[in-house]
DNA sequence: ACCCAATGTATGCAGTGTATACTCTGATAC
DNA sequence: GTATCAGAGTATACACTGCATACATTGGGT
């Protein structure tokens, strides 16, 4: 195909889309997002977008796609050089946060959506994220460096930096009055749950 | 006032708006949510909602602090009857996961809209779901039972929660076909950040 | 008995998602 | 080299939304 940019065809236009949505989505949320809107401001016409998108949740879903991509190599390039897996753990957490913290509407857009779009293209982008931690966590395991039983441990570490990276973009984490720090955040959680993963069993009290 | 209802006046209007938006959030989601298709359910003209709300976003805003009270009477509840320490704290966690685990879209709104609309009245309920929270970590540090600074306890513990609040009803947690508990979730994530408070320390590893 | 403020109605505007029928155009096959 | 055809974009229309504005109906306090 490759059609070049006349005034008839775009020839560009579905990346043109996307990455205009991401722009509007991060200024302005998810409901101030609008497929005429995007279609305006790339001089197209209303409906041209349709071509290229069934509809505005696909459209989303798309978005939410390259966005589980982005957060899978910003986690990698995190613990770059790093060789002490639990250097390598502390740093995808960190990525994680990080990214949160950069993107906080293509974030809340990556959860909240999953459960109703069944793109198999997102399922995909999901798992090999998410495949990054879990990889790591084996490989604890296999050193020896785990108390917990894995599941639990998957359990703690994930839910902790998923919840750290929510409180932090929804401004409930409380800094007086100081610019919050993803970085800082990601090494203090890590400590206190490499410490959770590492030592006594406790039991929690009964129904 | 007192309206009772004839049929100009609805005389519950407010309320009947919150109870039947409330029941459309969690149906539809945020999306499908529509004053004017409310104010047609309960047979009143499409303008009539915004006698009681400003506009739609006062409406969410209006919801979200129901659910936070909500949140706070159910966390509340179910430490009824516990006298130790570590016990309510677990208790706690369990009655916020329980309660996202109710109404998934309703914590969803909780979150994630919180950063715009500044009413007090939703300012006022998040501080006392939270506090309910912070006063029981306090607690603990004064009977001596936290080994962290208690501001590494209060990120650890409540991220862990949060996290393990949305990844759950995200459909995050993989449970095998089964349907996940709650409860069991809770008491699990409890044993391991207990563990994360109670010994030794770790330290991250360097930028 | 009156009046008024609170509550609803009627109506209209701009903007949205989406469906349908139409048009343009570049690449491919002959 | 020309016909053709499918992909890409246009034009238009419908139902719906949030919201504003002007009007109507009340019941309760004076």
């Amino acid at each position: 195909m490759n059609l070049a940019k006349n005034s008839y065809h775009h020839g560009d236009l579905r990346d043109a889309l996307l990455a205009s949505a991401e722009q509007q989505l991060e200024e302005e949320g998810p409901a101030g997002l609008s497929l005429r809107k995007l279609g305006r401001a790339l001089g197209v016409s209303p409906g041209a977008p349709y071509r290229h998108f069934e509809d505005k949740d696909a459209l989303l879903a798309a978005l939410a796609t390259i966005g589980f991509r982005r957060l899978r190599t910003m986690m990698l390039a995190e613990q770059e050089g790093r060789s002490k897996t639990e250097e390598r753990v502390c740093r995808l957490g960190i990525g994680y946060i990080k990214f949160a913290w950069a993107h906080p509407e293509l974030f809340r857009l990556m959860f909240g959506l999953m459960p109703n779009r069944e793109s198999p293209e997102l399922l995909e982008s999901v798992d090999a994220t998410f495949a990054l931690f879990l990889d790591c966590l084996h490989q604890c395991e296999q050193e020896g460096l785990l108390k917990l039983e894995i599941a639990d441990a998957k359990l703690l570490g994930w839910s902790a930096v998923h919840g750290a990276a929510f409180l932090l973009i929804d401004n409930n984490l409380q800094f007086h009055g100081e610019e919050p720090d993803p970085e800082e955040i990601g090494r203090r959680l890590h400590t206190s749950v490499w410490a959770g993963i590492g030592k006594e069993k406790t039991v929690a009290p009964s129904r």
